[in-house]
DNA sequence: TGTAAGTGGTGACCATAGTCACTGCACAAA
DNA sequence: TTTGTGCAGTGACTATGGTCACCACTTACA
């Protein structure tokens, strides 16, 4: 059985396996376009979803979506038929579960157990919102670029990471350049405390 | 009967009424503190909550609870019994109805309906998250500054604004005479654009 | 093998806004 | 009247990071 379906009523876990599908998605694959409209509420089985917004040319990277978690907001956009306000792509392959939205609301009269779960998920994302917005009020390059290597490392489980400045400079919602040079500051600076030596690029 | 739950099942909104206490906020009063555990799910039925983050001495304004709106963060943080992240305070006198959070839990399972409210409400106040990390991260502090003034003045339906410049560079996230320099500037602005004559401050 | 595309490094410059220090002003309490 | 307190205005300085221009290096592929 599913585990991020684990602590629910058998009967719904039967019902969500009987009517949703479970989809590989490849590496990269856009999955949710701004001011789409959302017709299934995903689960990560396994991979890694990026969730982020744009602005201009400008993007800033909000949140992951990992295993056992789902993309929640798209069920509120489903439930009021409204366009997106982000985009989200595969970081990884990714298997994911798809449960259709219009059944997500049945089940949701119908077994009430599995509002916990939303509930959770809609914190989860609040508190990650709440966190990215302190990131970028009231953080310096050097600490959000750091912060975001340490973080990238952990989810991908790769190490050395392998990425551009560029896409770094997108995802913090800067200019390569910016990134460059708080790189080379991060390294010199990281010799000494020991810390850097743990995290690589290319 | 109370309009924010006008459209609920009869003997809901009865065992609500009967749970529920309304209850008369000052202005200026603190009813959330960051760390505070969460017992009650206020409904604004008038008045307006000021809800913001804070870091150090800096603070920043998140979002208005508006009448008819619900502090459902405070639910979430109930559902896990953690501490809230955030600050909320009564912008005016403000009446609001309180729902004991325990009671909650049990008729989200008794009366399914709550839940379509619950996820809207979720749904409202990431999209205001959202809309405050473009504000902070794409926006300079003229304009962010003008949307400020102007909405202000839309949900206090006052004219001239009664507000401080400090209390203004706090909630924008930004120091005093910034906000000095960047009014003037506005000010000699809008004259000529003929936008700005319509709010005033003091 | 030569060319194009993508990547990273770097110096110079600029714009925004955060900080500091000080002024003047209004109002209220002593 | 004097004094204290809070608010606003402002010039000078600084720091951060965004922008521009350009170079060097690697890789792919035609």
């Amino acid at each position: 059985m599913l585990q991020a379906l684990s602590h629910l009523n058998s009967e719904l876990v039967e019902e969500i396996e009987t009517n949703s599908k479970t989809q590989e998605i490849e590496k990269d694959t856009e999955i949710l376009r701004e001011g789409q409209y959302v017709k299934v509420i995903p689960i990560v089985l396994n991979g890694l979803i990026k969730v982020f917004t744009r602005h201009g040319d400008k993007e800033l990277l909000l949140y992951y979506i990992k295993p056992n978690e789902s993309c929640i907001m798209s069920f509120s956009a489903s439930l009021k038929n409204e366009p997106s306000k982000v985009f989200a792509i595969t970081e990884e392959n990714t298997t994911a579960l798809l449960l259709p939205a219009d059944q997500v609301s049945k089940w949701i009269k119908q077994f009430p157990d599995i509002n916990t779960l939303f509930f959770q998920q809609y914190n989860l994302r609040y508190g990650e919102l709440l966190d990215t917005i302190h990131h970028v009020l009231f953080d310096k390059m050097d600490k959000r670029l750091y912060d975001y290597l340490k973080e990238k490392v952990k989810l991908t489980g790769k190490n050395p990471l392998k990425i551009s400045h560029r896409q770094i400079a997108n995802e913090l919602g800067t200019a390569r350049e910016v990134i460059s040079r708080v790189m080379k500051k991060l390294e010199t600076e990281e010799k000494l405390k020991q810390h850097m030596h743990s995290i690589e690029l290319l």
